[in-house]
DNA sequence: ATAGATTAGGAAATCGGTTTCCAAAGAGGG
DNA sequence: CCCTCTTTGGAAACCGATTTCCTAATCTAT
């Protein structure tokens, strides 16, 4: 147990050559059933472990995919939305033997860009779950050789794997036409910086349009960030502002919603008797909301695994032609928030 | 840009020997400063990145911590408390220059154990955010002579960081007893094969004997499982079993409480007028019920921290002499479900 | 029985760094 | 000016696999 094993040792304890063992290991080569046999049962005996740095310098695959993960608020891993998604990436790409690894800019003292350290680590593939547009190392490394697929970002010559926002939002809107025959809607939107939030909100302003539906300019209102502080601050402003107040208010993400859910508890409006509320996402913790909100679920599932499913095609074939955009459906949820 | 660049085509550039660029990427050896500059110039400009497993083959130093994150309901990433343990962790090691990797034990076809995943990997050291105890395979890892430690297992010969459960218990007891004046109290408890749970219940066992506070049988209720789905079955079965309804409810966890308050909503008794509710953990989802929780705050960032402060110490310092458990102080948040 | 085709397994180069050891050159002292 | 000490940088072994090429042995077919 204590002496080191390598396919020297073990080359030498059964008498074969190192080139053997590694050819029994990678079940590829010609060697006799007996020998592998007798190979097998002897490494399994000594507990070897071939080592991994080892066979990625020769090989040149390391079958780790690099994680983008910047944060806007730098909670990273704990914002359970991107989180899931990390997390069925992961379950999927590693039924393929893939690892994951998180890129990181700033290791020990020293700086580098991502490109820098995919390099340096020879990663297979770049995973971006969520990440900055205008950060210029970002593009850099979008523009390399390397194979990416996102979760977030939509970018020429980047891969990505979004949900259908337009759908979802006429679902949404649909539902408060057809089903709560309303049409006093106000919107909350996130910050349009984030291209999801800037999706939804050309699709509601697209529908808006079309239904005719009357719109106080105090009618939507944008929040400064992406949690539930910033939608208790949005909701406030709207309603110290705007004149007629609306049956439905439309919020862009349940995060935001939540907020928007604490305000109107602290105006003393009651929900959904006197205005009713929708959020998009449907994330873990909207079902626990008093009351229970009404949401855009997205697919957190199929989006990661979609995700995983193309970059693996990328990485395992170059040559592949992709739709650069796919779309992952979302569906509505009625909860308490609406009746 | 295209042709690859290894030390030996800097070297040859330069005019000088692999070993020598060598020495200037580790800053050690003797090199004048005028070739130094020389060479880390033309590394700049051609944009030279070292190969990490070829560093890592020879040095045998991957600078790389595995984690351990088997999550009892295989929600992974998604648990929220876990998942910021994590990010604390690796916000604080990625400072001392380490990466995080997830120690994976079924990969493509292959079947591993954790020991062996390590030992092919050359890991450095081990976190364990969360894992089974009973695992056999975590067990061989623990006893190995890799470095590591866990936020989560309490285990002979593995360095823990954890909560000071005890002291919680005793404060939340303390303000029932000091500030609420309140006696009839009910223990809500996770599994106790959780090492956490199983510490609070027997801080809670002790305060109550120690205060003399009278107990009928179904004033505690174990749960089966973690999630608040579990609280909810909990709180409605020991309503219906308990002769006299508790002034407060007790629960060893913020997840759990979430199901308990549904519960109790259900059966139209109000909070915290009728019932007063505590929990433990202090989740961010806590501030955000209706009621809003009062509860045990754990400090996630100090737990993940001290637990990356001891692994690093261990890992460059394999002699060092630490205390097998550490513990975190916990502090007690009031907020609505109490008054 | 013999030519040709497989098959088993070894030798050696290779991946891209790190590190030890050594020689040459320069510095310092008497 | 000569001898010793220190710097500087090169040569080469090494880390532990993978992989190509090659030889010897075995098998097949005529």
């Amino acid at each position: 147990m204590k002496d080191k094993k390598t396919i020297y040792t073990i080359a030498e304890a059964l008498d074969l050559s190192p080139g053997t063992i590694s050819k029994v290991l990678n079940q590829n080569g010609n060697v006799s059933d007996s020998t592998r046999e007798r190979v097998l049962k002897y490494i399994k005996e000594v507990g070897y472990v071939p080592a991994k740095s080892a066979r990625n310098l020769k090989s040149k695959r390391t079958f780790t995919i690099g994680v983008v993960f910047t944060e806007a608020l730098n909670i990273g891993l704990e914002h359970a939305f991107f989180s899931s998604l990390l997390q069925h990436f992961k379950t999927y790409v590693e039924k393929f033997g893939y690892e994951l690894s998180f890129i990181v800019r700033r290791l020990g003292g020293h700086e580098m860009s991502y490109l820098e350290w995919c390099m340096n680590k020879r990663v297979d593939g770049v995973y971006i779950v969520t990440g900055n547009d205008q950060d210029q190392a970002l593009i850099e490394l979008i523009d390399s050789h390397i194979p990416s697929v996102s979760n977030d970002l939509i970018f020429e010559g980047l891969h990505s794997v979004v949900s259908d926002n337009e759908t979802g939002v006429y679902l949404a809107l649909d539902y408060i036409k057809n089903d709560l025959k309303k049409n006093k809607v106000a919107y909350i939107s996130g910050p349009l910086k984030a291209k999801q939030f800037q999706e939804r909100y050309e699709a509601y302003q697209s529908y808006i349009k079309k239904e005719g539906w009357h719109q106080e300019k105090s009618s939507v209102v944008f929040t400064e960030s992406f949690g539930d502080t910033s939608g208790y601050r949005a909701v406030l402003e709207m309603m110290a502002l705007i004149k007629e107040k609306p049956e439905v208010i439309f919020v862009s993400s349940d995060d935001i919603a939540l907020g928007v859910l604490k305000g109107l508890r602290d105006l003393k409006i009651r929900i959904p008797e006197d205005i009713q509320i929708i959020g998009f996402d449907d994330m873990p913790f909207s079902k626990h909301f008093t009351p229970t909100l009404t949401t855009i679920a997205q697919d957190r599932l199929a989006l990661g695994e979609m995700a995983a499913k193309i970059l693996i095609a990328k990485i395992e074939n170059p040559e592949i032609i992709l739709d650069e955009v796919t779309r992952i459906p979302v569906k509505m949820i009625i909860r308490e928030s609406t009746q």
